[in-house]
DNA sequence: TTGCGGTATGTTTAATAAAGCATAGTGATG
DNA sequence: CATCACTATGCTTTATTAAACATACCGCAA
């Protein structure tokens, strides 16, 4: 491995609560998406998701973490919807943030490597 | 999201060479258990996973990286058996250092955020 | 020259995950 | 009080992935 001039380095992060996930890129983005369109319906349409998996992943959400992240609205004038609480819109900047820094570290770090 | 205490972050990294996945830490560990055991058998068996797959891999390492990071041995008085190259040895070092690097980083980093 | 233990690889089967379908419930509103 | 659009959830089907099986090859050594 040397002068392998086409290399690149990829991440992920996850928040776990007991073990369990709370968090990682793709229900950050189901969150932002819910925030824009107002439902999960809608949400998952623009991921490419099936109502089913996202619906589940705001389910799991919510049962981990400490106080929910989004809030449900059954019936009513347009059938519901949902929103993101503080704690929601909050999770989405703490996760973001921490992203962007590791992304800075690493490409700080990779300078370092001579391949 | 405050105050919750039994919160953990996990990462993952891994190197790509043209888009094409070289290592990651599965790959690392067998790298290393190639190394223990001189064999993918011996180190398929030790990490519960078939032939096929750790050949496998072995084979992408060694097609995307510059460099074969494994040297493979066909026949011979034990069979055959495989060894790390200079390459290879050095792929773990490097991969394992990133690694230990971030996971610091990020375990600073959560110091700060306030759940 | 046969046996041994490894590499090499195609094929088949099983396990797991995701998608898709169906259907009930909800409640403001016309 | 019927409608509408969304949540909620079970059940079925499909797709993806991994495991398992089968076999050929390889080369030293007894």
């Amino acid at each position: 491995m040397k002068k392998n001039n086409k290399l690149s380095v990829q991440f992920r992060v996850w928040f776990f609560v007991n073990g369990e996930k709370l968090l990682g890129k793709g229900r950050v983005e189901l969150l932002e998406r819910i925030q824009d369109t107002g439902s999960i319906t809608n949400a998952a349409k623009c991921m490419n998701m099936s109502y089913r998996q996202a619906w589940q992943m705001v389910s799991e959400m919510n049962k981990y973490s400490e106080r929910p992240l989004v809030e449900k609205q059954l019936g009513g004038k347009n059938g519901g919807g949902a929103i993101l609480t503080e704690a929601g819109r909050n999770a989405i900047v703490i996760f973001k943030k921490l992203d962007a820094k590791i992304a800075t570290f690493i490409s700080e770090e990779i300078k370092k490597i001579n391949l």
